[in-house]
DNA sequence: ACCAAAAATGTAATCGATTACATCGTGGAT
DNA sequence: ATCCACGATGTAATCGATTACATTTTTGGT
């Protein structure tokens, strides 16, 4: 193994006094050209780069960082990278970060108090310049006390009275209108899978679900409302056979998430139901897998990359100019029509 | 909004000597608390203590990292989040890491050698301590060249011949145990459904699948080998229409990853064909998706977790004897067998 | 040729920790 | 009583950058 190694100057250990007494310079001269200041000679720059690439230089961004005070990474926090939905917000919020020289830690806290406070400590302790958070409101809270001065947003899930920035949807709107196109469409015995009501998202749904039902003049069914404690397909397959089990078995099912409106797909048909003849089904999020499957799913659509972006630059706004309030703003949702309703 | 702020010290800007003004001790002596040493007497670290928590102190990691020449942060770029595989092999990285107590700071490089030079730069700079790459093979090459003595690791993907320490599996003798069994089941018109070879898999893959029908003493008909840009559904359902679009269309199709084989069923539903009475398909990985499909997609399973967690493993022990060699390792594979084939 | 203003560069303090080394007390051996 | 060893603590250098301020050089006007 031929190993080449680094080619110039050996290892990365070179540091700016070594590049300024190659170049036969000040370490403040070396820093203004790294920094592009317009105040250096042309003649002078052009002996610094030399020295730079001759050391094969590289900048070590503890010190500077530890000197100017920013770290220029930025924390997001999700309850599930694996989820698809997430997936796509974060790289709405990679993309707007990178443009500005930002990197993104993402962080899996799975939804639970302790990882995200241990998390979050990387913004305390200035290892992050700020922080987006996607987790549950109610794990937000805590947070909104304590650290309600550091610069942090929150996407999707948010406390509309807390005094922190946040970008979402009009969950309860969206699911009002998902469960009157259930009812256009001449069901009347519609059920709900949930998830976990930690989510404000599902609280809210929750509610459109009721304010589409009793617009109509129906009764709530409370065994019609069920709530599952994960997203994954299994929680919505299992549901649906729940449900399929009662002696009065709803004709449509919204499910608050398309991991879960999939789940319950194959749990129809694992009890031969046939959808949307026998039963039409509903799901919430638009995932690309959402077309996929089958019957492709109907579905409200949530603009997840712009939710990313609007939350990076939520975020990115309120670094630039901590003193001023940021709104929290409420993006647009839309209902897709696809087969399986 | 009662912004009650952060209770006592007001923000987290006290630093060390702070907190020893307020303890009546030097700085070296709460760094000394700070850290656990055993030389402190009782009776100060209670002082240091009780300073630490009235004024709320947050230890300043930039200026430890910068001291200790570690950031305690990992490195970790995947071509893309999105993909469960991916996102499941990232959780058994976090969890070995968070054990050791380190962050894992993701990156979405999109295959993408610019991007990825970019995330790398975090390593050389020393703003991560290890990186842990997922990237085609192709893109690792140059970067084993400049970068051999960083510490870094590569998984699933990996050029056996750099000195760069590796953990994935045998992609050939599962491919051809994949085929095999499509074999056994009576198949010979046997269709492959490769990704971007730049990806070491897939051309192992491809070899694994040559293998098997050289070994059967079938011929190999170029037309049945397509390769497609991108590891989506869609990828899937587009190969599989033009394959059944043939004059002599094959009669089972082995796509080289979950997702794209989970295209190819919708692809063959909307070409009328049923699976697997009129085309066998077969996966690879054993996403969670995978069992969740109709027909349940029979396939090769990848030790998701098992590939993180040893990738991380792999990493904190060249991190922690930089010295000695790191062998590359090859994890164990297994056919799931389910309805699709 | 001279001087002030402007431009370029250098000096040294600073960010907030760690840590080698110096110092101070105190108790036990002689 | 003297001295030493050792435990506890303090002093100050250090990591590698940025930047206010000081100093030197250049420029241009007369």
């Amino acid at each position: 193994m031929p190993r080449s190694g680094t080619a110039p100057g050996e290892a990365g250990n070179v540091s700016i006094s070594a590049v300024a007494r190659q170049a036969g310079v000040s370490v403040a001269t070396v820093s203004r050209v790294l920094n592009g200041q317009a105040v250096v000679k042309a003649e002078t720059r052009d002996k610094v780069m030399a020295a730079v690439d001759a050391l094969g230089y590289r900048m070590n961004h503890l010190a500077r960082n530890l000197r100017t005070a920013a770290s220029r990474l930025l924390l997001t926090m999700v309850p599930d990278v694996g989820n698809p939905f997430y997936a796509e917000i974060v790289r709405g919020i990679d993309s707007v970060a990178r443009q500005q020289g930002y990197f993104v830690l993402l962080c899996d806290t799975g939804a639970d108090p302790g990882r995200e406070r241990s998390y979050f400590d990387l913004l305390r302790t200035r290892r992050a310049d700020g922080a987006i958070c996607l987790d549950p409101d109610t794990v937000q809270q805590a947070l909104a006390e304590e650290a309600a001065p550091l610069p942090w947003v929150a996407c999707c899930e948010f406390d509309p009275e807390a005094a922190v920035p946040y970008v979402g949807i009009d969950n309860r709107a969206a699911a009002r209108e998902a469960v009157q196109h259930l009812l256009a469409r001449g069901h009347h015995r519609i059920a709900l899978i949930n998830s976990d009501e930690r989510f404000l998202y599902a609280r809210q749904r929750r509610q459109g679900y009721r304010d589409a039902l009793t617009d109509a003049g129906l009764r709530l069914h409370p065994e019609w409302q069920v709530n599952v404690r994960s997203l994954d397909f299994a929680a919505g397959a299992e549901a649906a056979a729940w449900l399929m089990a009662l002696p009065e078995p709803p004709s449509a099912i919204f499910a608050v998430s398309d991991t879960l409106a999939i789940g319950v797909l194959r749990g129809l048909r694992d009890a031969g139901r046939r959808v949307p003849d026998d039963v039409a089904v509903i799901g919430f999020d638009d995932i690309a897998l959402a077309a996929q499957v089958d019957p492709p799913l109907t579905t409200v659509a949530q603009p997840m990359r712009e939710l990313g972006e609007t939350a990076a630059r939520l975020l990115l706004q309120r670094l630039a100019e901590p003193g001023v309030a940021v709104p929290g703003m409420l993006l647009p949702h839309r209902l897709i029509c696809r087969a399986s309703a």
